[in-house]
DNA sequence: TCCTCCCGCCAAGCA
DNA sequence: TGCTTGGCGGGAGGA
């Protein structure tokens, strides 16, 4: 008894994939000595039998001894099955594995060359496909459909399709790209996504018909096959399942990676997109499942085509199949992103600066007035662990130690800015230019008897042709601008989003002199929670509920507007009030940027929005806010060009800058390592730092934590916690410490940063907060010596600061 | 248990 | 009418 089929199979396979040459591959004649190759199931085995018995194929005598041969195989194989009881037979059959569409697609791709000669056309016999890879028809198809759908084969007649290799490649991608834009793909997964996110909170799914009818009025229901001049589509059911065929389904599917910002692409939001947006509404479970199972026919090829990868996402319902864009990376039409005549809610600016604000707003919202910001990955799973602890806490809404969900999350959204700004490493040229840029010409001044909120116009540095594009950020109390740099490498970076955590973009920036056609300038304007996402079962209503209770008639939009109205001057979060356009602004905002106080750079009066402006058009996203920010940090403009940005990775949190993010970066530039290196200026991170505190109100202005050594290597606490115990929406445990470790492959060392949550040292308040960063190796538990400061900040010599308690009075609307 | 996806039925449409 | 094409979903292997 011997075991051939595995042999057989295995052999194969090493051999085709082996075959650099299709012509290499023609069907060997049939060693007498050895089984018919390959019989896959008993029944495809039975059949093969039968066809190497038809007259057409052999002789009578051929027959003959084919007929003795099947019979030998047959009775071989009976008493295979009769030697091999049950599980053993079903061992010596090859695995699923084995049997992979994906690995056939790998045989197949094999027999033809990536880049064929134009002058030889290779043609692809179907029937040859099948034979001699001892596949059914039907999967060829399933891999001709899928290289139609690239264009790297056509089709000719019955049986016969033409091989073009990746020679269309790039315009079939940047066709489908430009076509993905168009139909709004990027919105879909947001909305979709954000859908998700409320359904989970309201099963009852009331937001459905908004949902839907976004969707069906965005997009066409039905959209044809996306074809390449001279790559002819002859399909041969042309109308009637074109529309259905697997072809279009894997076009869609490319088109949701180009358009995706990272490209990662989960299964079920490409199926719900692929369904058919217009029929959100009676989405069966079938028709899902079907159209996963096709989305999974369609990746395997796609990944055998090495243009896409598996992956996993984590979100806040749990881990998900997903796909990664592996392919090339298609640059977009220059026709693309020039500036075009946008949607945005801004009015133009009643100024001599029409123009360059204009296109400073455009180049903001260059699609359609929305622009969308989202976390970077490498908070994912922290993020998680928020979502799931808000989640967990919901049923204690009464702990005595809480902080601000907002808070939280503002924390997440300073942290990531943090990283970003490690990531996005510039020049000290490029520093240099920022702040050049900041002048006061460029800069509007924010008058701050205008602004009775928060949300301050955008300000945005004339044209830059440096690889960072700023956007000027003015502080009203301070009087200190932030500049919002973003690295166009990072600007559009969008990782997996997040509902739970978002900001929402200032629909009306008043910005100026940005013309830039390649620099995507993000602007944020904080908002608190991610309200307009949050189902009416968080915890924040389940907190407010006493307080105000929400009807559940009331929208989004109507939800966010209260709790914006209900927020306290000193609240620690800008919101944008909710209008109605908030609904669509507020998806995925997330900046990959940082923010660089600008101290020395005044803000001009030309660019500002003028009273009637602020009247009209700026007040509208301004009366609803409150200032955050209590305090700036001085940071001169020599110092912004002594700023060395190294690259981290995070991890305690299990947060992991993924490989492209680390690659995306810019490499640190001679000048810029040597200066940090010799630099007497204050550290960047600890500017960063400070400011993030600052800027969530956890230190008030002016105070600045020591933040020496920057990068002190500190092996991770086992006592610290992760962020997942002490999180989210409105309750920390006492002594929770948040502990971030991030390491510089540049310093090769660590760098800590811990939050602890103390119990409130008076009665009447609620909570007390540690800002323990740099931890020294007393670690977080080390009790430290407290020093108040007349400001109620309490410091220790270890640098553990003690934040007043009145900052952390948060209660959730 | 869920993910993954093979497998083949069978209908549409072509030659 | 036979054959090609391919939508579709059951259900099984695998994690």
């Amino acid at each position: 008894l011997k075991t051939p089929l595995k042999q057989a199979s295995t052999s194969q396979l090493v051999l085709t994939e082996r075959q650099p040459d299709c012509q290499s591959l023609t069907t060997p004649p049939k060693p007498k000595e050895t089984p018919p190759a390959d019989p896959w199931t008993p029944t495809s085995n039975l059949k093969m039998l039968i066809s190497a018995a038809s007259p057409e194929i052999r002789s009578r005598e051929q027959r003959r001894q084919l007929s003795d041969s099947s019979s030998e195989v047959l009775q071989t194989k009976h008493c295979l099955q009769e030697h091999l009881l049950g599980d053993e037979y079903e061992k010596s059959q090859p695995s699923r594995k084995e049997k992979s569409l994906g690995l056939l697609c790998h045989k197949f791709l094999a027999r033809y060359p990536d880049y064929p000669s134009p002058s030889q056309k290779s043609y692809i016999c179907l029937d040859e496909v099948t034979e001699e890879l001892h596949v059914e028809r039907r999967r060829i198809y399933d891999i001709v459909n899928v290289l139609e759908s690239l264009h790297m084969v056509s089709r000719l007649a019955r049986n016969r399709y033409v091989w073009h290799g990746r020679h269309n490649l790039p315009q079939t991608l940047q066709a489908l790209k430009k076509v993905g834009e168009e139909n709004k793909y990027i919105q879909q997964i947001q909305m979709i996504k954000r859908r998700e996110y409320e359904h989970e909170f309201d099963p009852d799914g009331e937001r459905n018909e908004e949902m839907a009818s976004s969707f069906g009025s965005s997009e066409q229901s039905e959209m044809s096959f996306v074809e390449l001049p001279g790559v002819e589509f002859r399909a041969a059911s042309v109308n009637g399942r074109k529309y259905k065929s697997l072809r279009v389904m894997s076009q869609k599917f490319v088109m949701l990676f180009l358009v995706s910002t990272p490209q990662i692409v989960s299964l079920e939001v490409a199926a719900k997109i692929l369904i058919g947006e217009d029929q959100l509404e009676d989405l069966d479970k079938s028709k899902f499942k079907t159209k996963i199972r096709r989305l999974y026919d369609i990746a395997n090829v796609l990944s055998s085509l090495k243009l896409i990868k598996k992956v996993h996402v984590t979100e806040e319902r749990g881990r998900k199949p997903a796909f990664k864009w592996t392919g090339p990376e298609v640059l977009p039409n220059t026709q693309d992103i020039k500036l075009e005549a946008t949607s945005t809610t801004c009015s133009p600016p009643i100024s001599e600066s029409i123009t360059s604000k204009e296109q400073c707003s455009k180049a903001l919202f260059p699609s359609k007035g929305k622009q969308n910001f989202t976390r970077h990955s490498s908070l994912i799973k922290l993020v998680k662990s928020i979502e799931n602890d808000r989640r967990k806490i919901q049923s204690a809404p009464t702990s005595p130690v809480k902080i601000s969900a907002s808070t939280y999350f503002f924390i997440i959204f300073l942290l990531e800015t943090s990283f970003s700004l490690f990531l996005s490493q510039m020049t000290a040229e490029e520093m240099q230019m920022k702040c050049a840029l900041s002048s006061p010409e460029a800069v509007p001044k924010p008058e701050p008897s205008q602004q009775p909120a928060l949300s301050q116009p955008l300000g945005a540095c004339p044209a830059s042709h440096s690889s960072v594009s700023p956007v000027i950020l003015p502080h009203p109390q301070s009087g200190v601008s932030y500049a919002i740099y973003l690295h166009p490498s990072q600007a559009h970076t969008v990782t997996t989003y997040s509902p739970g955590f978002m900001l929402q973009p200032l629909p009306c920036a008043s910005v100026t002199g940005m013309k830039s056609s390649n620099s995507k300038i993000l602007n944020i304007i904080t908002t608190e929670e991610g309200d307009t996402q949050r189902g009416p079962d968080e915890p924040t209503k389940s907190l407010a509920a006493e307080e105000r209770p929400e009807t559940k008639s009331e929208t989004s939009s109507q939800r966010c507007l209260k709790r914006s109205q209900a927020l306290p001057e000193s609240n620690l979060i800008k919101r944008r009030k909710s209008d109605e356009e908030s609904l669509d602004t507020s998806l995925t905002f997330f900046p990959s940027g940082y923010l660089i106080p600008l101290t020395h750079c005044t803000h001009g009066t030309k660019a500002e929005c003028s009273t009637k402006e602020k009247a009209g058009v700026c007040s509208v996203q301004h009366t609803a806010y409150s200032s955050p920010i209590t305090g700036v940090i001085p940071m001169p403009a020599s110092e912004l060009k002594t700023v060395n940005i190294p690259a981290f990775h995070i991890t305690p949190l299990n947060i992991m800058l993924s490989p492209n993010s680390i690659a995306a970066a810019p490499v640190l530039s001679n000048s810029c390592l040597s200066s940090s290196s010799t630099s007497s200026a204050p550290n960047p991170s600890s500017s960063a730092l400070n400011f993030m505190l600052q800027h969530i109100g956890l230190i008030p202005a002016g105070v600045q934590v020591p933040a020496n050594p920057v990068l002190q290597h500190v092996p991770v606490s086992s006592q610290s916690e992760n962020i997942s115990h002490s999180s989210g929406s409105t309750n920390v445990q006492e002594g929770k410490v948040i502990e971030l470790t991030f390491y510089s492959p540049i310093n090769e060392s660590n760098f800590v940063f811990s939050l602890q949550f103390l119990q409130p040292k008076e009665p009447q308040e609620p909570q007390a907060v540690t800002e323990n960063f740099f931890r020294t190796p007393g670690g977080p538990n080390t009790e430290p010596a407290l020093s108040a400061n007349s400001d109620g900040t309490q410091r220790t010599s270890q640098g553990t600061l003690y934040i007043p308690q009145r900052k952390l009075e948060v209660s959730e609307d």
